[in-house]
DNA sequence: CCTCGGGATTTGTATGATGACTCTACGAAT
DNA sequence: ATTCGTAGAGTCATCATACAAATCCCGAGG
């Protein structure tokens, strides 16, 4: 049977309060970094719940990183508790608004990612590029709808920033955003109007960041981006109904999956 | 005993080789979101370990959002495996390229950030705005460093946009710029210049933001973060030898610790 | 001082039992 | 025919106990 889709909240097991419990002694300080906790033994006793409990809250933030055991010596408050990991709020995808939101983030990166890759271009990184370039119109040509490859084609550019923090961030914002492109291609109607001004726009950034100049490749990813939205924006309401609809029950569907339409 | 710098990788522990194997089948796409994984006493008796190691691995995967299990009725491959986690290299801590590269960052967004925050200024965000920074001041009147303060200032001016996606952004950069910014404004030679100028940056950036002036708000974010890197780079030697160090054993220190000087 | 053991401590794993919860099926009442 | 209640089997959550493996502590001996 299915799990169902509003399930009610399940009474707070003992291990998560447990978990809880431990993990504000961690946030307030109050056990340091290093700090050597109390044995499973002593905790299971202190708390009134079993072992198997105080393993199960202490396996918990052993996988957040925030604790670590070493068998037969004890359980300690990990050192560098790596930093926050940043997530959107789920929300983000399930309304049309949201996305908008992130395309506008990416927006303010595209454009200064332009200037910066324009500044530190090499022949070997322009090389990437082009060839990104090409990928999308052989995956077109072969009846794929080249997302993928339009994706990749960004990537690249911000690969040639040197930075790569822009490769990582563009590469996060990807996954709130495959979807949104991927059903704004599929627009059939528009479809062979957009391809020639989506690969237009692409070539223009291309064109600009290979011969140096930041000016123009800011301008260049600006206005692609200003198009991009405009394009999704200017979608029929059939379209936007079904964003609507896939976005709401995008789920965690099997990486490989036959796709069908276009562009940024 | 303090836990060791180096600790052998001890061997992989079996709840930890069942979760990747776990993994492993859900990545694959052989179990499909909803799908029901065997019972416990079934996995255990496969994989010929004990239901305590089934229990663990399975815990794993629940904390990270993968599975999900249901008392009475079993355990199931979660429907939207929430996003991948952003999340920068450790290393980005440790050394100062890397910190630079994460400015460099933040220098694209708040640049854009404010000009879309004049776009979208309010009265009430203004008065918010305005709060943060006199707070700044206030802050150093006291003799604190003001790093906080300062941070929630430009968090003001991400929340001007109305897009939250900029105001989580920005505070997820935070986390690995917070111990720079810090040990930079303990440049007690510059401190007095410092502040002066900072403050006046940060007041160029509200004025126009309050005055709706897009261009010039993001003309004065730029500037801004520019001259932050100027002080950085600026800083003497012994200052960046310091900055270093702190990086590298830059830890899990308890949130509230005693702070010294000065700015962004 | 250092090295080497051995016992005590602590985490990792195994096993069995019990309670709580869920699902299915069957049958009674409407 | 549909709805509802209930019994029963299946499953996870928790408990209790035991042993293995790794580590720590401390003292004996050099």
């Amino acid at each position: 049977m299915p799990p169902p889709l509003f399930p009610m909240q399940p009474a707070e097991r003992l291990s998560e309060r447990l978990a809880n419990w431990l993990m504000q002694r961690i946030e307030s300080g109050e056990w340091p970094a290093g700090h050597r906790l109390p044995t499973e033994q002593q905790m299971s006793h202190d708390h009134g719940v079993s072992r198997t409990v105080v393993r199960e809250a202490v396996s918990r933030l052993k996988s957040m990183g925030r604790l670590s055991s070493r068998q037969g010596s004890g359980i300690y408050v990990c050192e560098r508790p790596q930093a926050r990991a940043l997530t959107f709020d789920p929300a983000v995808l399930t309304s049309m608004a949201a996305v908008l939101q992130v395309v506008e983030v990416r927006r303010t990166l595209e454009g200064e990612v332009a200037a910066l890759a324009a500044q530190r271009i090499t022949g070997q990184k322009q090389a990437r590029i082009e060839q990104a370039l090409a990928a999308i119109d052989e995956a077109v040509a072969r009846g794929h709808d080249g997302v993928d490859e339009d994706l990749a084609f960004h990537r690249a550019i911000a690969h040639a920033t040197d930075n790569t923090q822009f490769e990582r961030l563009l590469d996060f914002l990807e996954q709130y955003l495959r979807d949104a492109i991927q059903v704004t291609r599929a627009n059939e109607a528009m479809h062979a109007q957009f391809m020639r001004q989506v690969q237009q726009e692409h070539l223009a950034i291309a064109k600009a960041v290979g011969s140096g100049d930041a000016v123009a490749a800011r301008r260049a990813a600006i206005r692609h981006m200003v198009n991009a939205v405009k394009r999704i924006e200017r979608a029929d309401s059939t379209v936007r109904a079904a964003l609507g609809q896939v976005l709401q029950q995008a789920a965690g569907k099997p990486p490989s999956s036959s796709r069908q339409t276009v562009s940024t």
